[in-house]
RNA sequence: GAACCGGUAGCUCAGCUGGUAGAGCAACUGGCUUUUAACCAGUUGGUCGUGGGUUCGAGCCCCACCCGGUUCACCA
């Protein structure tokens, strides 16, 4: 492992690289397992009959509670030890399941000899998985309490999780002591971050139900929901530099999609009306705050449709997924109020530069718009095509200031290899993207289906590769081939799930809408 | 890849001008049958990210490296 070999072995029983008072508190929890069994206990039993989770409890409330309230309902619940407050020969403990949280109360005089002191006193802890059956009552100071009358441990932990303590105040505001906070240990110990952190778990759960909202979407309308290749052969569909892999038994190296965008057309090419693929993409480029290795987007491609129809397909998609989420079209988010409500503004990505120009850039020569960008403050090289310094502008002026869900219509063609070209002019494609919170969440064209127009593309990128584009596309000629049968018109559309879920979860980093985000090895 | 900020007990954090490291919670022992940051009394717990250096003496100063965060560059 290291050079440190020389040292003597660590027993198995107490991982290296830790502190020795964690080593402690780890043995001293292992001891109890022993002890447990020693008391005729399993620590690790098979199951435990659930009837109740305890948000159903809390919302069921006086309700459920009898008169006198012994002879109450009874209920099984089961989760994890949070909190102890021990009081000699009675206690109270808050149970947390996957639902929410309750408290517990148990005495000595209603469970079998010794158990209380022995098992629950003395070998249950903060952190174990414990299962009891009881009736449900309000304490003195009003809280809905559990109140059992019978107890199992069903999971011994032997690591001590991160207690935060949480106080409500006088005016009802709710102050976190302790909170387990340190974010690299919450990124490489999600499990434990889940434990203690509420709101992460408020924030996974609205991302499926995003993915949920938008799947449904697309099955109403009766897309067909597909997989295709990961390991790809000719990696395509978006401008990046992949990963590259190996299949040992054909002896070849195979790419990790960064998108599927030629796959999916494909299938259109096959006579599919409309295909969908939420679909984990990989590009080899540096980390960010808005950046993984791999991440998420939904790809939708849908026949005899254009990017005018695309536009409101996708505004009706998002706002339906921010109502459906919050309630409303209007989300709360730090940079302020963000409001889905279609229809969302227009705007030709010629007219947004001159706009913010205050000059009509399309008449421009390249010369001419080089210095307009030098004299915005955007730095462009030498050798920068005339699209990419129309990027440069846009990415630099107007993109950032684009709270509001905005459409960005009609993009130079030389960025957009495989949208077709507007029929009104051919330097540009019919092509928009969806910026909200001054980031793109959506790219959607009306997909080029002229197969010779879509090989002279293919060669035009081959020259950038050749200057030097590492992330310039790969000729494709089974793609072309399936064009060469005939593609119906296609509207095509890509969704960043993860971009969206920032927004829809007021995140600050890609990181917290991921489970276990990208990180250098402990 | 660059700049800036950070890394001290299991968790959250103090640690002054360099003088042998501290609190709360957790843990351990005892007490307490409606508590709720439960409480009361006592106890334990540290490779101060790692490795060098300066110094009589380094958590603190210097150098290198590791890990994380943020910003920039590239991108979705």
């Amino acid at each position: 492992m290291d050079s440190s070999s020389n040292q003597p072995k660590e027993s198995s029983q107490s991982p290296s690289q830790e502190g020795s008072s964690q080593q402690e508190l780890r043995a001293i929890r292992i001891d109890k397992v022993s002890q447990l069994r020693e008391h005729g206990v399993n620590p690790y039993p098979t199951s435990f009959d659930v009837t109740h989770h305890t948000q159903a409890i809390h919302e069921a409330g006086d309700s459920m509670i009898a008169e006198p309230v012994e002879e109450g309902q009874r209920v099984r619940i089961a989760g994890r030890v949070m909190t102890r407050r021990i009081m000699g020969k009675a206690a109270f403990f808050n149970l947390q399941d996957a639902t929410g949280v309750l408290q517990v109360y148990i005495r000595r005089d209603d469970l079998p000899e010794g158990q209380f002191n022995e098992v629950f006193k003395k070998l249950t802890d903060i952190g174990d998985i414990v299962g009891i059956e009881g009736f449900v009552f309000r304490t003195k100071m009003g809280e809905l309490t559990v109140h059992a009358l019978h107890f199992e441990m069903l999971s011994k932990a032997v690591r001590t999780i991160p207690i935060a303590k949480e106080v409500e105040q006088e005016d009802g505001q709710k102050v976190v002591y302790d909170a387990f906070s340190d974010k690299e240990l919450r990124y490489r110990q999600r499990y434990v971050d889940l434990i203690v952190n509420p709101d992460v778990r408020e924030v996974f759960r609205k991302r499926t139900q995003m993915v949920q909202v938008m799947r449904e979407f697309m099955n109403q309308r009766e897309y067909l929901e597909v997989e295709t290749p990961i390991l790809q052969p000719v990696y395509g569909g978006a401008s990046a530099r992949p990963f590259v892999t190996h299949h040992n038994t054909l002896n070849m190296d195979l790419y990790l999609r960064i998108a599927n965008e030629l796959y999916l057309k494909r299938l259109i090419v096959g006579g599919f009306d409309g295909v969908y693929e939420f679909s984990k993409d990989f590009r080899n480029e540096g980390l960010s705050r808005f950046h993984n290795p791999e991440f998420t987007q939904v790809e939708l491609y849908v026949a005899y449709k254009d990017y005018n129809w695309m536009m409101e397909f996708t505004e009706e998609m998002i706002e339906a997924v921010a109502i459906a989420l919050h309630g409303s079209p209007k989300v709360q988010t730090k940079a302020g109020v963000i409001d889905f409500t279609r229809p969302w503004t227009r705007i030709p990505m010629l007219s947004a530069i001159a706009e913010a120009v205050g000059q009509d850039v399309s008449t421009m020569d390249d010369a001419a718009l080089a210095a307009l960008a030098k004299s915005k403050g955007v730095s462009v090289e030498a050798d920068d095509s005339r699209a990419t310094v129309l990027d440069e502008l846009f990415g630099e002026l107007i993109e950032p200031g684009l709270i509001q869900p905005t459409f960005i219509t009609d993009y130079p063609v030389e960025m957009s290899p495989l949208a077709k070209r507007h029929p009104d002019n051919p330097a540009l494609v019919e092509r928009f993207e969806a910026i909200c919170n001054g980031k793109e969440i959506a790219n959607a064209f009306s997909e080029l289906n002229d197969p010779l127009d879509q090989r002279e593309r293919f060669e035009e990128q081959v020259r950038q590769r050749a200057a030097g584009n590492e992330e310039a596309m790969q000729i494709d000629e089974d793609f072309l081939r399936a064009l060469e049968y005939g593609m119906p018109p296609t509207a095509g559309l890509g969704v960043g799930i993860d971009r969206l879920a920032m927004i829809m979860t007021d995140s600050e980093s890609i990181r917290d809408v991921l489970f276990f985000p990208q990180m250098r090895p402990e």
